[in-house]
DNA sequence: GCCAACGTTGGC
DNA sequence: GCCAACGTTGGC
């Protein structure tokens, strides 16, 4: 069974069309005990994630990614040009990790936080949370598909009573493109 | 650009 | 190990 997740980026500086162009990238440049914990302690190749755009105009919800490989040594700490270089961290025993992930799909248009906002389906949702600024936060299945629905222009108003229902599983037959590109070395800013 | 909220740091 | 100061995030 796939786990579900949220990772947030800012589109100026890694965007959804980037990763529908570059098929792979590695998530790197996470600086967060917690975001780094999820990714070795839960996060499983095959699960699935929202690719969410923050600070942006708007900010939301634009596509969906898979996990490729959950748990690597995030290479910008060993990196003495990086803005992320960590010269405590070992190669040995790194301190930092990142995930490779693949693009699914993007979006039509990006589905903005303000309606993410108003779906009672993503009532509970951590990233709506004030004050969250955890870069990577797990989702349930019903949130997951809630916002893809969305995505897929599937919703519900905003006004309708319970949206999970015909969030169906649509999961398996997603639009892949099989690049085999390799992870961009380029150190770039995934947030922390 | 403001500012609330949070994580991290470092003095003690 | 407490906690104030500081830096950062990210919506607005």
């Amino acid at each position: 069974m796939p786990r579900f997740w949220l990772l947030k980026c800012e589109p100026d500086v890694y965007s959804i069309r980037d990763l529908e162009r570059d098929g792979r990238t590695g998530w790197d440049s996470v600086r967060n005990y917690q975001v780094r914990n999820f990714m070795r302690d839960e996060m499983q190749a095959g699960d699935l994630g929202v690719f969410y755009h923050s600070n942006a105009d708007p900010s939301g919800a634009a596509g969906v990614l898979r996990i490729v490989r959950p748990a690597l040594p995030d290479p910008t700490q060993f990196d003495p040009k990086s803005e992320y270089h960590d010269p405590k961290s070992t190669r040995e025993a790194p301190t930092w990790l990142m995930c490779e992930v693949e693009f699914v799909e993007r979006f039509p248009e990006v589905v903005p936080l303000e309606r993410l906002r108003v779906e009672p389906a993503l009532a509970g949702m951590l990233i709506l949370r004030k004050g969250n600024r955890l870069s990577v936060t797990p989702l349930e299945e019903t949130e997951f598909e809630a916002i893809r629905a969305l995505g897929a222009g599937r919703g519900k108003p905003a006004s309708a009573k319970s949206s999970v229902e015909s969030a169906g599983k649509s999961a398996g037959k997603s639009p892949v493109k099989s690049s085999a590109a390799p992870v961009p070395a380029g150190a770039r800013r995934k947030s922390r």
